[in-house]
Parts: C-alpha cells; sequence; structure tokens
RNA sequence: AGGGCUAUAGCUCAGUUGGUUAGAGCGCUACACUGAUAAUGUAGAGGUCUCCAGUUCAAAUCUGGAUAGCCCUACCA
C-alpha cells in the first residue's frame, strides 16, 4: 500500500471522525440553539477573487503572503457642506473648504461614506490652491502633517504667480481645529452615484466620524472609510451608524459595489466592470499598451475633477494570495458566528479554576483575551473539513440544525416524502452504523445512493468554471482537438475529472497549482491513482499553464492521445462501467452505474457527510419548503475544540436517553482532563477553543490544568526559520546526543513555560554533568558488587539503626527529594523536579556518599558495614532510576535493569517491588518522613561546610591532604553545635586527615564575638535609625554581647530613645583567632593546628608511600585484589615511617611482606621533590 | 498598532513576604588528587542585577517610564 492512500486513509479517518458520530456535529447544535447569532454581515478577508477555493484568512499571515509593491496612493479632497455644524469652517458663503484624506487603494473611494478622524487630534485649516487646477481652496488635514505637504519656505508666496503643475504650493495656515468638533460635518459624496443614494445614506452618510485607530504617523491625519473593505472602517461605521452604500441583491440585501470576482457592478457610474486590481486582467491585457489601473483611472478622474490633492506612486505591504500570487481583498462575506460574547462572564469566571502554568498567561494573555471577547466567526468558505449543518430556506425564515446522522437520516426521510430527495443516502439502522464506524474506507465508489449527489456536484462545477477550465474547455469542446471527444465534469469512480477523452482513457486535470501543498499533492496522487485503476491516464496542469501556455497544453494533450493506446482500453464502451457524461442530455443514472468492483464497494454502506454529497441533501421546512445547507464549513478550530467528545464518540444510547453528555465510555471519567499542554501560541487556538466548547456547551472547564509551554528559538534567541538556517534538526541532535540527554536538557535547562534557547552545548553538559556523574556512580558500584558478588536480598534489609551516620544521612536526603520530587511534579513544576535529581547525584549522592565511602567498598570481607553500604548505595541507584524514569526513559530504564535483572526471578516469586522487568512499570517508592532526618541533613551540612573550610586552610598553607594534623578548633555559640557536630566528628576527621577536634568556648577566653544587625527584624522596629543602629552594633564587645544573650532584652539609646532590642536582632559571629590558621564562612570558623610532630611527619610519609606503591600497582596492571610482595630502598628519611607503620602500610597495599634493602636497582616512587626511592613489587604466587 | 512575557557573571540559569558582602553549573586561570581515572576535588578571576525616575531606614526584588528580544492579535487609511 502506497504510502499516499495511506495518507488518504487517515485524512479520511479523521473528517469522519470529527463528523458526525461523534460529538463535533452534535456540539454546534446545542451550541446554536444556545446562542449562535443569526447570519449577518460582517467584514470578513476574501482574498484572491477567481481562487474557486478561497483561502483561509490564516494563509495571509503566512511568510511571504506580504509583498511589497508599489500601488497609486491619492489624497483626496472632500468638499464640506456649509451648515450649521460646518459654518466656523467657512469665512465667507463661497469658501471652498475641502477635508484632505489619503488613501492607497483608490478603488474603495467610489465606496466612501465617512471620513474618520481623531478626537484628541488637532487639525488645521489652510489656505491654498489646488495643485491639479490652481483654483483657491481651504483644506483641513492633521496640524502634525502639515510639513508632509507643505513647506514652510512656501508660506508667505503670492497666491498669483502659481499655475498648475508647480513644485511650490502657496499656503496659509488659518484656523485651528479639534477632531471632535469636526464630527458630523457633511461633506459632498466624493463620486457622485444618484442612483445608488439612499434615504438613509442622505440622512447618516457622508459625514466625518471619530475613530481611535486614526494617528498622525502617516496620510493626513482622516482617514478615507470606506466600511466593505477595512476592518477598522467597518467597525467604526457600525458604531456611528453610518449605513453602507452598495447594491441590492435578489434577496434585497446590500452588497458591496465590488462582486466578488473583483470587478466593479454595472451600476458604478464610469468604472463599471472595470476590475479594480490591474493583476486581476490576463497578462496580455495588462501588458497591452495604454493599459491603465482602475486606480489610476480613478485618480485621474479625481484630478480632472478638481478633488485630488496629491496622487503618486507608494511602495507598501500588502498581502498576496499564497497560491496564485495575486493581492486580496478584504471583502464582506455573510458568517456564522457563535455568540460567544454572551458567554464571556461565565468563560472568564471559570477560567479562574484552571491552573494555568505559569499563571499569567491564564489571567493575562488568556483572561484579558476573554475579557474582550468577541463573537467566534465559525464559518470558513472552504471545501474540506466540516460542513456547517444548517439548513434554511430560500428566505432564510426557517432553518434547522442537524445534530446527527440518526437525526439526518429522519429529516430526509421527510424529505423523501415530500418529494424533495428520491434516495436516503443516510438511511442507516443504529447497530449497523456502529459497526461501519469501526472500519476506515477509502472512497465509496459507485455506490448508487450517492450517485445522485455525484452527478449534480458534477453539475454544479460546470456551470461555475475556473478560467482555465473555460479556456481550455473552448478548446476541447465539439472534438476542437485533431478530432478526440472529450467530456468535461464527467464522474469517474467516485471522483468528478474535469476533462475526460473515454475512447483513449485520458484524464487532463487542471489545478490551481494546488501541488504546492503537500496535503493536496497526496490527495491529487490518490485520486491519479484511483482512476488508474481502471486504466485511465491521468495529465495535471495548473491554472497558470493552461492560460499563459494554452499551446503547450493542447501540445502535452495530443502528445499523450496520439500515443498507442493501453491495451485496457475498450473505447466508448466503457462508460457504462464507469459511470455518466453529465454532458449528454437524457443521462440516466441507473443506466450509468454498473456493479461496483470489490475496491469501489462501499464499506458497509457507510455514510458520507463531506462536501460535495452533503451539498445536494434538501431537507424540508416545518411548513413544506425546500430547505438546501448553508455552503460554509465550521473553523476547524472547532473540531480541535470538540477533541473531548470527539475522541469517545457519540453515544446514541445515552442520547436517546437525554443525557446532557452522551459521549462514549470513558468519556464520563475523562472529562474535563487532568492536564493538557500546548505551545503558548496556542492560547487563542487550542486553549480557547476547548474552553469556549466546554463553557457554552456543558458550562464546564475543559481541563484542570494546563502548561503552555515557551518556544524553543535557536541559540542566540532568535526564531527557528528555514530562511535563515538555523533550524536545529530533532532527529540529528537525538541521534548525536542522545534523546535521554537532549530530553533532560529540555526539561532542566529552563522552565517549559519560558522561552528555550537551544544549544546543544547545553546537552552535552548535561551528558557529561549528569548522566557522566550517575554512570560513574553506578560503574563504581557494580565494579565492587561485582568484585563481592554481592545481591540485594529485597526479604532482608538492614535497620537503618545498623547503618552508618553516613548511610542514613543520604537515605535521609533521598527520601527528602522523593518528596521534593512529588511537590515539584503535582505542581507541575518539572524543572524543578529535574534539577533537584540533579542536585542529589551529583552533590550529596556522587561528591560525599560515594567519596567518603569508597573504603567501604573496597575494604576486607563482607560485613555489615559492607552490606550496609551496598544496601545503601542500591536504594539510592534505584530510587534515582525511579524518580528520572520519566525524563530520562532509557537510561534509567538501562540502569533499572542492570541493577535488578539478577534479582528479578526472585523477586517475582515473592511479589516483591523490584519484580517488575522495566523501571517503568515499578510502583514509584513512597516517600517516607521516618526517613528523613532533618537534624542528621543539619549536622552533615555542617561536616561539608567544616570539611570544605578546613580544607581550603590547608590548601593556603600547602599541606598536602595525606599529612595528618593533629587538630582543629571550632569556636562554639551554643552549646546544641558542639552535640551536633560530635555526631559526624568522624567523618570531619577522616576527610580532613586530623587527629582531634577542640571546642573553643566563652571560658576558654580565646574567642572573640563579633555581632551585627539582623536587620530583618530591627529595620521593622527601628526605621530610620537603622544605620546609627547598625553602627552601634557592631561595636558591640563580647561582654554586651554575652550580656544580651543572657538577659534576652537590652535598651538601646539611638538619638536619645530607647529601643528594646533581643538577641535575635543580632547575629553572632566569631573573629580570627590570634595565632591560629583560621577560615570562616558565615557564622563557621575553622582553625586548623598546623604543627608537625615527628610522628605525624611518620604518617605522612606512610601515607604517602602507600600511595605511591599503588599507583605503581596500577600502572604494573596488577589486579585490585593481588596480594604482593614489596622490596623498598632503605632511606633515613622513611626509617621512622616504616618502623612505625609497617603493618598499615602492608594492609592498605595487599603486602604480605615488605623488606628493606640498602641498593635496589629495579623501578623507582618519587616520595618527594629530593627524594626518590627504588622498589619492587611482585604479585605473590598463591 | 494593541496585548503578553523576558532582561542577573563570557554562556545557561537560581534568587522566598524588600534586609547586611547577589549565588550555582559550564567555560576560563591556577593548584591538588590518583583504588570512581575518557573521572574527581579546591581555589581564583569574572556583576553599574538593561537604562532612567520614584516609594522606602533599606530595591535585583515594589511602582512608573524607556530600550531590546520573543510570542499572540490586528493592521497601516
Amino acid at each position: 500500500m502506497g504510502r499516499s492512500r495511506q495518507a488518504l486513509y487517515h485524512l479520511y479517518q479523521r473528517l469522519h471522525r470529527n463528523l458526525l458520530v461523534p460529538g463535533a456535529a452534535f456540539v454546534p447544535e446545542k451550541t446554536r440553539r444556545r446562542r449562535l447569532l443569526p447570519v449577518q454581515r460582517i467584514y470578513h478577508p476574501a482574498l484572491q477573487p477567481g481562487c474557486r477555493n478561497r483561502p483561509q484568512h490564516a494563509r495571509a499571515n503566512m511568510p511571504g503572503c506580504y509583498k511589497e509593491v508599489t500601488d497609486i496612493s491619492a489624497i483626496a479632497m472632500f468638499k464640506v457642506v456649509k451648515n450649521e455644524k460646518s459654518a466656523s469652517l467657512f469665512e465667507s458663503d463661497d469658501e471652498d473648504v475641502r477635508i484632505l484624506a489619503w488613501t492607497t487603494t483608490p478603488w474603495t473611494l467610489p465606496s466612501n461614506v465617512a471620513l474618520t478622524v481623531g478626537a484628541k487630534i488637532e487639525y488645521i485649516k489652510v489656505k491654498t490652491l489646488s495643485p491639479y487646477t490652481g483654483d483657491p481652496v481651504s483644506v483641513i488635514l492633521a496640524k502634525d502633517r502639515l510639513s508632509a505637504y507643505f513647506n514652510p519656505e512656501d508660506a508667505g508666496m503670492s497666491f498669483d504667480d502659481f499655475k498648475p503643475g508647480d513644485k511650490k504650493l502657496p499656503f496659509k495656515v488659518v484656523q485651528s481645529v479639534h477632531g471632535r468638533d469636526l464630527v458630523d460635518v457633511r461633506f459632498e459624496q466624493l463620486l457622485p452615484m444618484p442612483e445608488l443614494m439612499t434615504k438613509e445614506l442622505e440622512k447618516d452618510g457622508f459625514r466625518v466620524i471619530a475613530g481611535d485607530f486614526v494617528t498622525t504617523e502617516d496620510g493626513t491625519g482622516v482617514v478615507h472609510t470606506a466600511p466593505y473593505f477595512g476592518a477598522d472602517d467597518f467597525r467604526v461605521c457600525k458604531a456611528a451608524g453610518v449605513p453602507f452604500i452598495g447594491i441590492l441583491d435578489d434577496k434585497d440585501r446590500i452588497q458591496p459595489l465590488v462582486d466578488k470576482q473583483g470587478r466593479f457592478v454595472p451600476e458604478v457610474p464610469d468604472f463599471g466592470g472595470l476590475y479594480v486590481k490591474a493583476e486581476y486582467y490576463p497578462e496580455e491585457v495588462q501588458a497591452e499598451k495604454g493599459f491603465k489601473s482602475t486606480d489610476l483611472l480613478i485618480s485621474l478622474k479625481l484630478k480632472e475633477d478638481n478633488k485630488a490633492f496629491k496622487v503618486e506612486k507608494y511602495k507598501h505591504n500588502y498581502p498576496h494570495c499564497w497560491r496564485t500570487d495575486k493581492p486580496v481583498l478584504y471583502y464582506p462575506l455573510d458568517s456564522w458566528f457563535i455568540g460567544a460574547s454572551a458567554a464571556k462572564e461565565r468563560m472568564a469566571e471559570l477560567n479562574k479554576t484552571i491552573n494555568w502554568k505559569p499563571e499569567h498567561t491564564g489571567s493575562g494573555r488568556f483572561g484579558v483575551w476573554l475579557d474582550n471577547l468577541q463573537d467566534w466567526n465559525l464559518s470558513r468558505s472552504r471545501y474540506w473539513g466540516v460542513p456547517l449543518p444548517i439548513w434554511r430556506t430560500e428566505d432564510e425564515e426557517e432553518e434547522i440544525c442537524i445534530g446527527s446522522v440518526e437525526e439526518l437520516s429522519q429529516e430526509v426521510d421527510k424529505s423523501i416524502a415530500a418529494g424533495f430527495m428520491k434516495v436516503n443516502p443516510y438511511k442507516l439502522e443504529v447497530e449497523e452504523q456502529k459497526a461501519a464506524s469501526a472500519i476506515s474506507k477509502y472512497v465509496f465508489t459507485g455506490d448508487p445512493k450517492i450517485w445522485e449527489t455525484l452527478k449534480s456536484y458534477g453539475r454544479n462545477n460546470r456551470k461555475n468554471p475556473t478560467e482555465a477550465e473555460n479556456d481550455l474547455w473552448q478548446r476541447l469542446r465539439s472534438r476542437g482537438l485533431a478530432g478526440f471527444k472529450f467530456r468535461r465534469q464527467h464522474a469517474i469512480g467516485s471522483f468528478i475529472a474535469d476533462f475526460v477523452c473515454i475512447p483513449q482513457k485520458l484524464v487532463v486535470e487542471i489545478d490551481g497549482g494546488y501541488h504546492n501543498s503537500d496535503e493536496q499533492k497526496t490527495f491529487d496522487d490518490a485520486r491519479s491513482a484511483f482512476m488508474s485503476q481502471w486504466g485511465f491516464k491521468v495529465i495535471r496542469f495548473t491554472n497558470e499553464e493552461v492560460r499563459n501556455d494554452i499551446g503547450g497544453v493542447l501540445e502535452s494533450i495530443l502528445d499523450v492521445l496520439t500515443s498507442p493506446p493501453s491495451p485496457l482500453s475498450k473505447g466508448e464502451g466503457v462508460r457504462s462501467e464507469f459511470g455518466g457524461d453529465f454532458n449528454q442530455e437524457g443521462g440516466n443514472s441507473e443506466e450509468q452505474v454498473g456493479s461496483p468492483s470489490p475496491l469501489e464497494r462501499g464499506l458497509g454502506g457507510e455514510v458520507d457527510l463531506h462536501r460535495p454529497y452533503i451539498d445536494d441533501v434538501v431537507l424540508v421546512s416545518a411548513t413544506g419548503r425546500e430547505m438546501r445547507r448553508e455552503l460554509d464549513l465550521i473553523d476547524v478550530w472547532f473540531d480541535s475544540g470538540s477533541m473531548p467528545y470527539a475522541q469517545w464518540g457519540l453515544d446514541y444510547d445515552k442520547l436517546h436517553a437525554g443525557d446532557d453528555r452522551p459521549f462514549k465510555a470513558p468519556f464520563d471519567s475523562m472529562y474535563p482532563a487532568n492536564f493538557i499542554a500546548e505551545g503558548v501560541d496556542q492560547t487563542r487556538g487550542w486553549f480557547y477553543t476547548l474552553h469556549a466548547i466546554g463553557v457554552m456547551v456543558f458550562d464546564s472547564v475543559a481541563f484542570k490544568n494546563v502548561v503552555s509551554n515557551g518556544l524553543v528559538l535557536d541559540k542566540d534567541g532568535n526564531k527557528m526559520s528555514k530562511s535563515k538556517g538555523n533550524v536545529v534538526d530533532p532527529f540529528g541532535t537525538i541521534s548525536e546526543f542522545g534523546a535521554d540527554a537532549t530530553r533532560w536538557y529540555l526539561i532542566a535547562n529552563a522552565n517549559p513555560w519560558d522561552n528555550l534557547k537551544f544549544d546543544t552545548s547545553g546537552i552535552l553538559e548535561v551528558r557529561n554533568k549528569f548522566f557522566g556523574t550517575l554512570f560513574n556512580t553506578y560503574n563504581f558500584f557494580a565494579l565492587y558488587a561485582n568484585l563481592d558478588s554481592w545481591k540485594m536480598n529485597e526479604q532482608d534489609v538492614l535497620p537503618l539503626d545498623q547503618r552508618t551516620e553516613l548511610d542514613r544521612w543520604v537515605l535521609s536526603k533521598l527520601y527528602s527529594l522523593m518528596q521534593d520530587y512529588r511537590d515539584a511534579m503535582d505542581d507541575y513544576e518539572p524543572t524543578k523536579a529535574a534539577r533537584a535529581i540533579e542536585n542529589f547525584v551529583d552533590e550529596h549522592l556522587s561528591n560525599w556518599y560515594v567519596r567518603l565511602s569508597r573504603r567501604r567498598f573496597w575494604r576486607g570481607e563482607m560485613n555489615t558495614d559492607k552490606r550496609a553500604a551496598y544496601e545503601t548505595l542500591f536504594e539510592c541507584l534505584m530510587v534515582t532510576t525511579q524518580l528520572s524514569s520519566s525524563l530520562a526513559p532509557y537510561f534509567s530504564d538501562w540502569m533499572y535493569r542492570n541493577l535488578t535483572a539478577t534479582l528479578r526471578k526472585e523477586a517475582k516469586n515473592n511479589n516483591t517491588p523490584l519484580r517488575h522487568e522495566s523501571v517503568h512499570l515499578t510502583d514509584l517508592v513512597q516517600p517516607d518522613p521516618s526517613k528523613v532526618d532533618k537534624a542528621l541533613e543539619k549536622r552533615m551540612d555542617y561536616a561539608q561546610r567544616i570539611c570544605s573550610l578546613a580544607l581550603s586552610i590547608r590548601k593556603k598553607e600547602k599541606i598536602r591532604v595525606r599529612l595528618p594534623l593533629q587538630k582543629v578548633m571550632l569556636p562554639v555559640l551554643d552549646e546544641r553545635f558542639i552535640a551536633e557536630v560530635e555526631g559526624v566528628k568522624d567523618l570531619i576527621l577522616s576527610e580532613i586527615n586530623v587527629k582531634e577536634i577542640e571546642y573553643i568556648t566563652d571560658a576558654s577566653g580565646l574567642l572573640k564575638k563579633a555581632a551585627k544587625a539582623n536587620f530583618k527584624t530591627l529595620g521593622a522596629k527601628l526605621g530610620k535609625q537603622m544605620k546609627d543602629a547598625a553602627a552601634l552594633i557592631a561595636e558591640f564587645s563580647n561582654e554586651q554581647i554575652n550580656a544580651l544573650e543572657k538577659a534576652g532584652s537590652m535598651d538601646l539609646n539611638i538619638a536619645g530613645t530607647n529601643y528594646a532590642i533581643t538577641p535575635e536582632d543580632m547575629i553572632v559571629t566569631t573573629e580570627d583567632l590570634p595565632g591560629w590558621k583560621v577560615a570562616s564562612e558565615e557564622s563557621l570558623t575553622v582553625a586548623l593546628d598546623v604543627h608537625l610532630s615527628d610522628a605525624l611527619l611518620a604518617e605522612g610519609t606512610a601515607r604517602d608511600l602507600v600511595n605511591r606503591i599503588q599507583n605503581l600497582r596500577k600502572d604494573k596492571n596488577f589486579n585490585v585484589t593481588d596480594r604482593i610482595h614489596v622490596t623498598l630502598e632503605n632511606h633515613p628519611a622513611i626509617q621512622d615511617a616504616i618502623a612505625q607503620f609497617s603493618d598499615y602500610i602492608k594492609s592498605e597495599v595487599l603486602a604480605t611482606e615488605l623488606v628493606l634493602v640498602e641498593q635496589l636497582n629495579a623501578e623507582t616512587i618519587e616520595l618527594s621533590d629530593e627524594l626518590t626511592l627504588g622498589v619492587d613489587l611482585r604479585v605473590d604466587e598463591i
């Protein structure tokens, strides 16, 4: 099966799902009944006239649709009518006062009905001469725009010397007036059209109105206003009650002066029938000598009639049709609206119950949008999509909105009874329908039920050919091409082919460059493939090809026609097999429908609600009149908003039972959604449509939590775009850095709702820092667990009290992490969760727990301590894989399986947590507050800080860590501190290689305290005295500090006022201990005794020896477990060390013997810069 | 044009209800460690918290304004 056909399946399936059986079609019915407004005329962008499928408005915003073009712009002079309102603008009765208004679309001038000014803008009246005729005239424009049209140097020029066409224009500013005072001033219609004048226009048209969109950035500060051709214009005219100018259609509805082909209607004097844009004329017409665009013709007329102040070329951006590349017209269309604005208060109210991440998207962008909510324009004038299920009588008096296939079928039955239809294509039992809906289908070829609709679709197409189709038909008709007979709009299978030559089995299709769109190409390919099933060849041409090179097109067709016919060809006889010819008089469907081939047999006779078939369904109104479907489609956003209902489908049983929410299970348990996520750019898209439908139809939110994620930008913060070449290929990134590192980076680097500056170096960092560390930690564990053949036993785990302080500490951290992780995730803060894991793995697990525990893993035989270490590290790694599994699914699963594979069998037997084959199947370990020991965490924090400070002193004094020191001294500010440090004393001593800790208290007399003001507590009490107080407290002596601590309160005299302060109001620290090497950080101070005794030096030397011998072992690739025999060259410098620490050295390096000799010519070790010794290592034989 | 968000070290980001000397990682520099070794540790340099004004005893933090970047909506008569 080809790709294109699969794509087609998908397309059909989606269309189908969104249609009838599920709720999408149901929803609009209810919605409509409640709040859908009647048809109203509204400004709506219709793009390229002559393009049969009017593109969606969204297309106009696509890159490349705005193009810079040069148009003619005109400043027209609108003659002010003198009356009571305008009297102040006139100096005399015969003064010619005009208002200047600029336009870049002169073709809209005949439709002008108003001039819009800014109420707060200041305008002036200028006496000058008409540039094109030289007649005296007074013009009104914004004061700020004066200099754009008048050169100050010309102000004093004589009016008499001016001749029409002169560059320099004399002028004189004579009056100033506010915009609001111009409102309601009347003017004469610029291009009079007496036959189109109405009473309404006479009464309320052709006057000045105010609009908030008017600026003085360009133009004259007065906006020429033609309500049919601009959204602002439309809105402001509606608001001001200015009637529109237009012609009446056959239903007495007012229509614009430009038709949908982009031509002036015949009623427009001088310009009737002209295309308003030059580009709409065929190219050869545009190229003709003397061709003048309508804009130009209008401008010329204005000049002649002394109504133009300035006409010039103007460069600006103008939207173009994405397909034909021609300028678009903004054009009013009839549209269907959902009266969403009526529900906006409720939407806003329910929106407050939604948890938005980030919060401001909900309250800001979305909330503001809801507050200013406009009605939802549901209409789309397209072909592919969900048809609006509304049928109305021609006079629009009666209408029906269909909510289900069942209902439609019933209505069709009525219609058949009334004689409007012959067959019911939707006659299906509900049970059948259920069965059918399970099957995707390809086409409904040859199904007699749709024959009627197919036939009339062809008929309609023939009535409304595109220009290109028309051109080609003129050449093909009446055997015009080498005597071959062609038919047009001929049905083949379930398709209508544009042109068919049946004897030669050739189909010719014309499209408007549809192939620019992948989707359409896929569909066209499917059509071609389908028709070729019957042996038809299909060739396609674009509109442009036909219109610009008809000769070439005909040649190509002839080429194919005269090539040897396919062996499958059966000549004219095939007709009865493949359908009818709509050109033929007396065509009869019974004759034309043959027995369907297996391929064309509709699957279970499933119904199709799409155009064109649905358009031929005619229903009958309550009063027995014919009702036809409104041709519009429903906005595709409606589909997306229907997703919570449409995904389950309509449940007829519930529907019949009157259920308000008649959707199939598990709808009830799935609605409203707990959580959704999409890009922040969908705020007014998906988020809105979901919410709107949920609120309007069910008075419910559709989702309870929502994350609106930010955009992924390139590493410099620019939007990724193909044209800039800064697009990152996700597949390349993943294959280079791995999916897990990429995922982790995306989540951990920045909050999902922040824009992400995507930089692969960040992924690299994650990979090295986080995954590298975790991997190393795991490797370390695996190395020794394998050596010891250690296996986790879930049934027999050491209780906490048999573990070391360090074990309990890291487990406490682990269980704290679990809680933090859950809190963050519950709060939809995945970034915080990821960072918490990172911090634990790097900071606590790897750089503290493992670093300090290494010896426990490699030293000696298995014992309780070693077992505790293994179990602890195992648990840490296990939980880490669980917590990171959603962000790093592959790595975590890999690690989980490595950690647990050997335990699986037993775990399954015992039904213990590790029985699962994958980490993704395990239950997340529950947080257990009893395992969290905050006091222990605090103690360890002290230990870490004390070690860090002590090491920094060693560093400064250049005393290597292997050299033991006698003692470390800690000034003590309160008694608890001693108890806390005692708990982690051993860790500290071994980490910094010091023999003892000495606590320095007040009693020692060595402690020098200092106090600082606690701004936070004191600030509130003292206010302005804060600075003085801080200075006083900084001067406190030991005695004062002690006194305050002892008494608990004390008076501080500042500028004559006493303030009571407490110990909390000061922060006590210790100052340096004189004579000691000291380092301090915040309230913690550490002093190190750096005096070295002989014993300490000997021990240091012994450790150096161990270190060097270990290096050598490694260089020689000895096994970690090899026992060795060590021979060492003697030297006075090591004598003490050997004498006192021989056993220690032997046990450390796994030596069975350590022998000193006087001379040794073997390998050497460098003990210090000055001392090099010979050494010989041998592995013991046994 | 309107609305929304963002702006803290070279880079990516933390920064609680305003509070003392603004932090981390990466990168950089130097050193150390060498039984986690394609690792690791310690230290150092690096800041006008985008700018301007205001509130306050006290502002990265609150208020107003500006600038820049991004997103959405609309559109330029």
